[in-house]
RNA sequence: GCGUCGGUGGCGGAGUGGUCAAUCGCAACAGACUGUAAAUCUGUCGCCCUAUGGGCUACGCAGGUUCGAAUCCUGCCCGACGCA
């Protein structure tokens, strides 16, 4: 086996749970924040500057490492982890979002969020959305029953990802982790569509798990994860949760698009049905208050853009909500960007530092405010995780929320 | 002193009789971002108001021509360059 989940304790009342996954590279204390690192590295910050911020397990992307620098490299450097040279343990992800963000998606000019509010009405099809315009205009990305043939973003060359394939390039890179190619669907697609592509979903899984299962020098470094979708529809989640289930993964991702009031109801449906002894990662899901629901519904792992993104575009975490750091107010402000934290960038810098570096567009800006958010992230899921071993889980939950907000 | 060119909103710089409160860029101000086509993107950006509309003041200064001027004419002030 190459990863090994234990669980050290459950919180008697949801699903949250503590506990530790070892893998090839080292152990993870889960619940746990995954670092994005989507072109093998962390952006903005050195690896060392990602573990010295309590990181412990980085997450790079099968489509982009594959069109750059190309997997036959990384792997002749020695797997992902080697080449970009973080020391711990590594994960990828399929390419399978990008079947989303780079086709339905850019056409209809959202992320993998929409608001309750857009969500309804386009099911009442008030939506000015156009299908066609979207795709005669810039889509990337074609699904079909066999995989998805793409459009390189870089040079517009034709691409083709199948389960095999992307398994194929994953092995390539070695990580310690890696996900099952799946599809990752618009919220605004009908009921119809998401059942289709959940169908085509569990396929893939199936032929992603056993491509990975044929190559057993992979299968003694790296465990495979198989990715549950189904939109915001209940029935479609219990269902992919049930066909998962049944197939001998590793570990699970939970994946898809969402409205912010689906999430916990998609986790729900699923927890009871995966099995307890597996390790579940929340795919892509990453604001603060998201881990306490995503704990709450059985998840151990997240990764999440929004730590690096919100850094490098200046905006930064703290216990009392988000800051915009380029705001007039933080100029001559010499605190630092939290009182108290431990991180880096606040034993050393303040906040109008860190502003006059923004406004300046020096780099440092985006490094020192990354350091600062991974760090208040992997500590706030540190915390959580000490909350489920203390037993206050639901009393720290409830302490955090009240003074972050929202 | 003479000549030439030029003076436009915080800055740079368009516009050369009406659709100009004035293209655009920068700066400024505010916002967005959730398995990263993102060191990205969006909005605001003369003043005031009973604000998807209305009023006022504006294109160096002062006059003038015209129904109407940032745009044409005269004088003055300032700047750059050239000649003395």
């Amino acid at each position: 086996m190459p990863i090994r989940f234990s669980i050290e304790k459950k919180n008697t009342k949801n699903f949250a749970r503590a506990g530790k996954i070892t893998t090839p590279h080292g152990t993870i204390e889960t619940p746990a924040f995954v670092a994005v690192g989507t072109k093998g590295t962390v952006k903005s910050v050195t690896p060392e500057q990602i573990k010295e911020s309590g990181i412990e397990v980085v997450m790079g992307n099968t489509y982009h490492l594959y069109l750059e620098p190309g997997e036959k490299i990384i792997k002749k450097a020695g797997g992902l982890g080697n080449y970009m040279q973080w020391k711990g343990p590594t994960m990828t992800d399929s390419g399978g979002f990008q079947v989303f963000s780079l086709g339905t998606g850019m056409g209809e000019g959202h992320s993998k969020f929409i608001s309750k509010k857009e969500f309804e009405e386009h099911e009442k099809g008030i939506s000015v959305f156009d299908k066609d315009l979207a795709t005669m205009h810039g889509k990337l990305a074609q699904v079909d029953e066999e995989g998805v043939t793409f459009t390189s973003h870089l040079d517009g060359s034709l691409h083709r990802f199948t389960p095999e394939r992307s398994v194929e390039i994953q092995h390539a890179l070695g990580a310690d982790m890696f996900f099952a190619f799946d599809e990752c669907t618009s919220p605004k697609a009908s009921y119809q569509y998401q059942k289709e592509a959940l169908k085509r979903t569990h396929e893939w899984a199936k032929r992603s798990l056993g491509a990975h299962r044929q190559n057993v020098e992979a299968g003694k470094r790296q465990g495979i994860f198989g990715v549950l979708q189904g939109g915001p529809y209940e029935d479609l989640r219990k269902e992919s949760a049930r066909v998962i289930s049944e197939m001998d993964f590793d570990g699970f991702g939970i994946g898809g698009s969402f409205t912010k009031e689906d999430v916990s109801v998609a986790l729900l449906a699923v927890a009871s049905i995966l099995p307890e002894e597996k390790p579940r990662h929340l795919l892509g899901i990453g604001e603060p208050v998201d881990f306490f629901e995503g704990v709450e519904g059985g998840c151990d792992l997240f990764d999440c853009v929004l730590p690096t993104r919100f850094g490098r575009t200046g905006t930064l975490f703290t216990k009392d909500g988000r800051i915009i750091i380029l705001n007039a107010k933080y100029r001559d402000d010499l605190s630092p960007i939290e009182e108290g934290c431990g991180c880096y960038t606040c034993r050393n810098f303040t906040r109008s530092y860190i502003a006059h570096l923004f406004r300046a567009t020096e780099i440092l800006g985006a490094t020192l405010a990354t350091i600062h958010n991974l760090f208040f992230i992997a500590h706030l899921v540190g915390n959580i995780r000490q909350s489920i071993l203390d037993d206050r889980f639901s009393e720290f939950k409830g302490e955090f929320i009240r003074r972050y907000g929202k």
